[in-house]
RNA sequence: GCAGGUGUCGCCAAGUGGUUAAGGCCCUGGAUUGUGGUUCCGGUAUUCGCGGGUUCGAGUCCCGUCAUCUGCCCCA
């Protein structure tokens, strides 16, 4: 093959192959997952991966809006669109789902007759952004997703962090901390200082920062986005409190409480109630406090939300958060929900780092056999006795270099072979560490 | 969008100005061995992302370009 018309082999930028070992690893992380998840009552459910253009669009996804993936309208569609001069945004009509919440709601509006009512949902699946890749920031990744239709009370919430604490133990992860703030009490802070709504969601981006760039920072930041100085202002002098909170250490929820001018009853005491609950059942393999400066992107959040940290790990491993009007636009009727999701891929990647490997009971014997000589009956029904050991069997030629052949098994994961000596001779099985 | 690293056979990779560009994987030819965990010999890049330049001479230096990775921003 000439050069100039080789194909690349690498997979498109921010997205990935997977080496046996790899998805070994993924599918123990994934069955650990759903099984703590299935025990809390939770079931499994799938939607598509392309939706309507519309419904992405109209989820609220915030930032990532501007990341979807958009599909092109096919055959006569997209020749009349062309045709007639459409804008670059009336060219598709489907897209890639960037998140699992936005399908889920739809999900729901769609089915909601034949579903249990609160609906308990497990989502495994990939989603994608058009986004630029980076270490642990791909263009298409994993959510495992668990969410709560229908539930209006803190139980929901409780219910969510507990199972999803339960599931990162399950994974080997401890002293893990869940941060935990509440949209309303960050919506009644900026138009405590003054700020006009439109601006809120500036706003909400500085002070996300706060903990990375320092109140200069988000001072500097502020003062560059036009925003009212006398609001701004107003905001420094509650964030400095806070600051002094953080940095001295008293990061319990109530000294952080007298800082913040509480304009939302309901909200305060909702958390009130979350913390207390989770921190009792927490047993302290874990733990949860009040962060008034978490913000998280999604637009469509309406009360608490959340989000876990792994010591040592500076970007979170799952968040999450209630959407209580996110059905309503669906299908004009709210229903209350939240969810949390767990960032599979940085779990993966912290077990990765880890050199976490995961146990296999069962014995796998590679069955080497001559093709020129063995036939492919008599090699299957060796194979097939092997199995009835309960063995994990599988059947290879011989390679030239046995030695070498044997160590590339080793290391794959093999902890037996078997040389098929033809037809009739006994299945002598070798372990293959020597 | 800004900053840095990398780009050599299908894959991984040595090479840091001087004749024919290591090696490993994969593929493959053969010899050797008591039915097989032995040993050995071979075959696969007129060419180093692409385009210019410097030089007697460039994979090796310079400029541009593209791709990819990393950091910032933002997010899972």
């Amino acid at each position: 093959m000439s050069k100039d018309n080789a194909i690349s082999v690498a997979p498109p930028r921010g997205m990935r192959d997977f080496l046996p070992s790899q998805v070994a690893l993924r599918d123990w992380a994934t069955a650990a997952i759903l099984s703590t998840y299935k025990r809390f009552g939770f079931t499994r459910i799938e939607t598509p991966v392309l939706e309507n253009i519309a419904s992405l669009r109209g989820g609220d996804g915030g930032e990532n809006l501007q990341l979807i993936y958009e599909v092109l309208k096919r055959g006569e569609k997209l020749e009349k669109a062309l045709s007639e001069g459409a804008a670059k945004d009336e060219l598709a009509d489907l897209g890639l789902r960037f998140d699992l919440t936005v399908p889920l709601v739809r999900y729901y509006s769609h089915n909601q007759s034949q579903l249990p009512n609160p609906l308990k949902s497990i989502q495994v699946g990939s989603v994608f952004r058009a986004e630029s890749p980076q270490k642990g920031r791909f263009r298409q990744f994993t959510q495992c997703d668990i969410d709560i239709i229908g539930v209006k009370s803190e139980l929901a919430e409780m219910e969510l962090i507990q199972a999803t604490s339960e599931a990162l133990i399950a994974l080997g992860f401890s002293n893990f901390k869940i941060l935990i703030n509440d949209r309303r009490l960050l919506s009644a802070l900026a138009l405590h200082c003054g700020f006009v709504q439109e601006k809120a969601a500036l706003v909400f981006i500085a002070l996300d920062k706060l903990e990375k760039i320092g109140l200069d920072g988000v001072s500097k930041e502020l003062a560059g986005e036009a925003l009212d100085p006398q609001a701004t202002a107003k905001l420094i002098q509650v964030l400095t409190v806070l600051a002094a909170a953080k940095k001295s250490g008293q990061t319990s929820y109530v000294d952080l409480k007298a800082a913040l001018p509480v304009l939302d009853e309901q909200a305060m005491s909702g958390l009130e109630k979350i913390i207390s609950t989770v921190s009792e059942i927490s047993k302290g393999r874990f733990s949860i406090e009040f962060d008034p400066t978490l913000v998280r992107g999604m637009g469509y959040y309406t009360g608490p939300i959340f989000e876990v940290k792994v010591p040592g790990y500076t970007s979170s491993v799952g968040g999450g958060g209630r959407y209580d009007n996110m059905v309503g636009k669906f299908s004009g009727r709210d229903v209350p929900a939240c969810g949390f999701s767990i960032g599979f891929e940085r779990v993966i990647d912290i077990l990765t780092e880890k050199e976490f490997k995961p146990q296999t009971e069962e014995r796998s014997i590679v069955l080497i056999v001559d093709p020129e000589r063995d036939s492919g009956l008599a090699v299957l029904n060796a194979a097939q006795e092997l199995r009835s050991g309960g063995n994990i069997v599988c059947i290879q030629p011989r390679k030239k270099d046995m030695k070498k052949q044997l160590d590339t098994l080793l290391a794959q994961g093999y902890s037996h072979f078997c040389v098929f000596r033809g037809q009739g001779s006994e299945l002598e099985v070798k372990s293959l560490g020597g």
